[in-house]
DNA sequence: CGGTTTCCATACGCCACCGTATGGTTCTGA
DNA sequence: TCAGAACCATACGGTGGCGTATGGAAACCG
């Protein structure tokens, strides 16, 4: 008589670290908690003692799997443009209208600071900012400028992405407005570097 | 024979609100919670719930009074500058540099998604985009592309912020290649708004 | 098919913080 | 000067999460 409910399967770590992942888009790094997890799994915290040492131990490899995932993704999506001036346009035009798992990115954002994520953030933001240089310096300029450029840029986009996330009423609400603003960034911040 | 070791002064809203300040700047906004708080002061919860009905109504007190005291402070810093264009340097610069309370305004846009946090957040975001986008304005642009360029300032502005914060080691080293990176991205910042 | 490993449920103790109740102390002004 | 208000200490109960212990079920394997 005692029928399961959800189709009781067996869990592995895969499924902890991508509820985790969930949880941690709709409620920041204070959601990825064992308990409200495997209540979500329909589990007990057993289950996820078995898989983690503790709870840091869950958090860590969740964020190792979104660096893995997410942060050559982007990159390898621009690839084949051969025109680097195309090819930095492209990637801060989809970079900035992407909004799939923008939610995750601004949850690992505004948690920079913890001791957990500081490492990986800091990971993947130099290897972001090295690709953007790389871009630059393909157009001809020294690599201290091309740095300079890249840092500026990535800046505006963490710092639009912050926008998105906690005051979207100052940015431009209709889709046309929205996409004349996206252009006069992607000029902005392109200056100079073609002819 | 009862020396007080500290002068054991009776406590205010304000001190509360000024304790919480200093625990939002070093811990984020967890750290504003009124046991600790209270052990801070040398005080008792005791004397918090006297002052604030809860937890959220300290939290909301202090964000209120960081609002008050920041928001305008850099704006009437700036005031003086005639010429508009320098004067949007200026406060970019100034801005930028300034590292005094950085660490608050960190922590305030870490909490951004804080139920509490956001409405004060989006009040201060949409004064300041107003007061660049009015500087702009004054150079002869159309309303809509003033607000465009100063969006981009401020986002790039908020970027920069996030980067100190999250991997100081991606920016500039030496103070002299700070001063070359924060003049270039003062220039792209405004280009085409002079002549 | 019996043993071993993998996996997970139950139950427990712990800690940090919230909020309340209650009574004591200090201040203030008629 | 003393009554009431303002202020604060102590003690308590509640909540939500962490981590551990232990035993039992499920899968795997010889």
């Amino acid at each position: 008589m005692k029928r399961d409910v959800a189709p009781r399967k067996r869990l592995g770590r895969q499924d902890w670290t991508a509820a985790a992942l969930v949880a941690l888009g709709e409620g920041g790094l204070r959601a990825v908690a064992i308990e409200p997890l495997a209540v979500r799994l329909g589990a007990t915290k057993g289950s996820a003692y078995h898989h983690f040492p503790n709870r840091d131990a869950l958090v860590v490899a969740t964020l190792e799997r979104w660096a893995a995932e997410h942060t050559e993704a982007v990159i390898s999506a621009v690839r084949d443009e051969p025109d680097p001036l195309r090819r930095l346009r492209l990637l801060i035009t989809k970079v900035i209208t992407e909004d799939e798992d923008a939610s995750i990115e601004l949850a690992v954002l505004a948690a920079g600071d913890d001791p957990l994520v500081a490492p990986v953030l800091r990971r993947v933001t130099e290897r972001r900012v090295d690709y953007i240089a790389e871009i630059v310096g393909e157009l001809g300029f020294s690599p201290a400028k091309a740095r300079r450029r890249a840092l500026v840029a990535y800046s505006t986009y963490l710092g639009h992405a912050q926008l998105v996330r906690m005051s979207p009423g100052v940015l431009p609400e209709t889709l046309a407005a929205q996409r004349v603003y996206l252009d006069e960034m992607v000029e902005v911040l392109s200056t100079g570097l073609d002819g």
